[in-house]
DNA sequence: TTTTTATTACGAAAATTTTCGTAATGGCCG
DNA sequence: CGGCCATTACGAAAATTTTCGTAATAAAAA
């Protein structure tokens, strides 16, 4: 996989890297298909934007006879890390405790999975 | 203060919101001076980016003789929460809990702050 | 008053991102 | 085979964001 350390989608190009991570791989009718269900957006304006992210080698291709599978080739996880890091530092000045206490206290955040976040903190305390 | 439900700054206005933050008030050579501690940025595009947030009601302007002191308009945790929440429904597809994992997986949080992390969950649990 | 200096105003250029019209391709059906 | 259909290729336009050169302005200094 990539090393990601200098690349950064672009907001379209992250909604479809999204959809790649779920559906592992897709052909373009099936993103854009996707991508219709929330926002207006033209078939080759999608194909326009994989064939972009295809020569950034944010995706691979593989053809299988008109038809062309796409795979992301970066990591939802490294590509999530990435982006936070920078979210961090733009919006809450690097105060990754801030962005945390603010989640905690506005985003919608069940019982259970707080009981799993003090669970996290406790093995990381310990650690 | 203005209502933020359809205001995205760009990042570049974002940095200089942080600076208005921090200092209250401030001409544009103080914004640029301290965007210029880490990057290069020319005056007048510090200028031109601040004469456009004045546009769009994003920062105030006091005139006081030939120096213009300018305000942040928007507040910053409510700035920080609406780019929260696009940020978490872009990123994490909405996992608000996601991204607190991640978070504290793997930025630096300290033992301190994790505790007081701790106390906000079971103080929210019980409420 | 004249000059210098620091500031703001303006507009356009550059860079980036997003959108889409049109053409080319290749397989499939009649 | 010949026409149709779904797909990809290409290139340019549109929109947005960022940068900066040059002029105008006003206060302060000489």
């Amino acid at each position: 996989m990539k090393n990601y350390s200098e690349i950064k989608p672009t907001d379209s190009e992250l909604e479809i890297l999204q959809v790649l991570w779920q559906l592992g791989k897709a052909t373009v009718r099936q993103v854009n298909d996707e991508l219709s269900k929330t926002k207006d957006v033209g078939y080759t304006t999608t194909l326009k934007l994989m064939q972009i992210m295809l020569e950034k080698n944010i995706v691979s291709r593989l053809e299988d006879g008109r038809v062309h599978w796409y795979t992301a080739l970066v990591e939802e996880e490294q590509t999530q890390q990435f982006l936070l890091g920078k979210f961090v530092d733009a919006t809450f000045r690097g105060s990754a405790m801030k962005l945390v206490m603010q989640t905690l206290g506005n985003q919608t955040v069940s019982k259970d999975e707080l009981e799993e976040i003090k669970k996290l903190i406790e093995s990381i305390e310990n650690k």
